[in-house]
DNA sequence: GTAGGGTTAG
């Protein structure tokens, strides 16, 4: 034993308080010696002692020592089993702590809100959402955390409804609402297809009210909100506004503009940006993305080379799948197979995907064979891979390939995300499924739809049937195209709107290749801009053009 | 008198 200065010898109560000064200041050197102290005067076995030194070593990422002294012990508090449980999540275990919770439950413990707090990010991470609501209906007393965590989750899990159902719930009980809330619910309005650019606006007012825009992250989320509900103008005016910018904001700013096909912008930005402060590899990620889907091949290929002779930034394979973009966007299939293979790094998903997805505008059966072997080696449970994989042996005239990909999927178990879009219409939501006749006017909806499609053909557009179900006759394919999501969604619109409205609509997958087709028709000969979100980026339809130059 | 607890915007 070290001697203490003054010869005052520590009792248990004062090793906990010094562990976690330990923790603190990142000292797990002394941690250890401290663990040695407190062995040698017999304190190791106290239970507040031993949750201290299980929480310091959680924290030093040593879970394998944290387990063994939580395994050795006889006696454990709700305090132990949280704090294991914590250090399982904290150390990137997140089912073996949901495991070790079950246990907890199973011995009898019971969970207390720390408990809650500790457990709810498992709960998504691991997409057990229910449970999650259960333990938070379970709590008692909730505090303005639980409240925050539960609405977190449901933004993590795409639950954007509930989760703006707790947001109010949780003001009407006069708990208010801080920064962590704010940044969970504005999260889930970023990311949901059925959140608006209304729901935007409101998020954006609590923030003014109650100051929480005066934080750089708010204020950042909120201008990221705006950009993916469409409206570039109110996301700019912030962000003209602003006081103070850091990388993220100027990285949400350059690939909003990038998801919206806005080249000139992109471009501004980032030359701004750059005079201002050094990008990193995240903000490389971003613009290289925008570049990508505005079209800027050039420019991509500069700000590639310059990350890192300019900036001594290495490229991550993220980077790499940008540039496979880039160059599947212009045709050049060959020269992303070369620029793949000379790749410092091991391509992963991403790569291959990029690849994959240039063979979807540029069918070539060599590389798509290639892409599609890599990726269903190391990601088979991607359904959309399957579909497209399926889609571009139909367009390369390969059906009976196409229809075994469908086969081999359905063998695999993957399952197949349904595909709908929505609209908002006079602060109300309507969801369109395939061939979804839920809807009141749908009888409407169909006879409007024939007439439009016949409508569009007079004006060139010819049904594409790779993007149709296979086993069926070619006029029930073209019947099956007209059902589409995307299509019933957009009728929906043109029926209920003024004719001079935008039309806005948000499809939760990537925009099926005929309805991208059929839209830019339907915008021409309807005279309306369309502006449809899917999962990959914002396409603004006007008279006949898209703004993403058909590559998405 | 001591221990655990929201996670962070790209």
């Amino acid at each position: 034993m070290r001697q203490p200065r003054g010869g005052a010898q520590p009792n248990n109560f004062t090793f906990p308080p010094v562990l976690k000064a330990c923790s603190y200041l990142g000292d797990f050197e002394e941690g250890v010696k401290i663990h040695g102290d407190a062995a040698e005067l017999g304190y190791e076995s106290d239970v507040f002692v031993r949750n201290s030194l299980i929480a310091m070593y959680s924290k030093s990422g040593a879970v394998d020592t944290a387990k063994r002294l939580f395994d050795e012990m006889p006696d454990r508090s709700v305090v132990t089993w949280t704090t294991m449980i914590g250090a399982l999540a904290q150390n990137g275990h997140p089912e073996e702590a949901l495991a070790l919770f079950r246990r907890m439950l199973e011995e009898r413990v019971r969970p207390n809100r720390a408990t809650f707090l500790t457990v709810m990010p498992c709960v998504i991470r691991c997409g057990k959402i229910e449970q999650a609501r259960k333990l938070f209906d379970g709590i008692a007393e909730k505090d303005l955390a639980s409240w925050s965590s539960m609405i977190e989750a449901y933004a993590r899990a795409d639950m954007f409804e509930e989760a703006m159902k707790l947001f109010r719930n949780m003001k009407l009980l006069e708990i208010v609402p801080d920064r962590v809330t704010l940044l969970g619910v504005t999260r889930g309005c970023s990311n949901s297809a059925v959140a608006s650019l209304r729901h935007a606006q409101l998020i954006h007012g609590f923030a003014i009210r109650s100051l929480l825009i005066e934080d750089l992250m708010v204020e950042t989320a909120v201008i990221d909100s705006y950009v993916r509900r469409g409206s570039l103008n109110s996301a700019r005016r912030i962000f003209d506004q602003m006081r103070e910018k850091n990388l993220v904001t100027w990285s949400i700013m350059i690939s909003g503009y990038g998801m919206h096909g806005r080249g000139v912008e992109v471009l501004e930005l980032f030359n701004r940006m750059k005079c201002l402060m050094k990008p990193d590899h995240i903000t490389f990620v971003s613009v290289l993305s925008a570049c990508s889907h505005a079209g800027l091949i050039d420019e991509g290929w500069q700000c590639f080379n310059s990350m890192t002779t300019e900036f001594g930034i290495v490229a991550h394979s993220e980077h790499y799948a940008c540039m496979v973009d880039l160059l599947g966007r212009a045709g050049q299939l060959e020269k992303a197979r070369e620029f793949i293979e000379k790749m410092p790094i091991k391509p992963d998903c991403s790569v291959w995907g990029s690849l994959l997805g240039a063979c979807r505008i540029h069918p070539d059966a060599k590389i798509t064979e290639l892409a599609a072997t890599s990726l269903f080696e190391l990601d088979p449970q991607n359904s959309g891979r399957y579909i497209l994989l399926s889609n571009i042996y139909t367009s390369l005239g390969k059906i009976e390939e196409a229809h075994s990909i469908r086969v081999l999927m359905r063998k695999r178990g993957v399952k197949k995300i349904a595909g709908y879009t929505v609209i908002e219409l006079n602060n109300k939501l309507y969801k369109f499924l395939v061939g979804d006749c839920s809807n009141p006017q749908s009888d409407l909806i169909y006879r409007e739809l024939e007439r439009l499609m016949d409508r569009i053909k007079e004006a060139g557009y010819v049904p594409n049937t790779n993007f149709a179900l296979h086993d069926v006759e070619e006029e029930t394919q073209v019947k099956s195209l007209y059902m589409h999501s995307e299509k019933l969604a957009i009728v929906f619109g043109l029926i209920n709107t003024r004719p001079e409205s935008t039309i806005r609509v948000h499809k939760n997958l990537r925009v099926c290749g005929d309805c991208h087709t059929a839209t830019k028709f339907i915008s021409k000969v309807t005279k309306r801009k369309i502006v449809m979100r899917d999962s990959h980026r914002f396409h603004h339809f006007s008279d006949g053009e898209c703004s993403c130059g058909d590559y998405w």
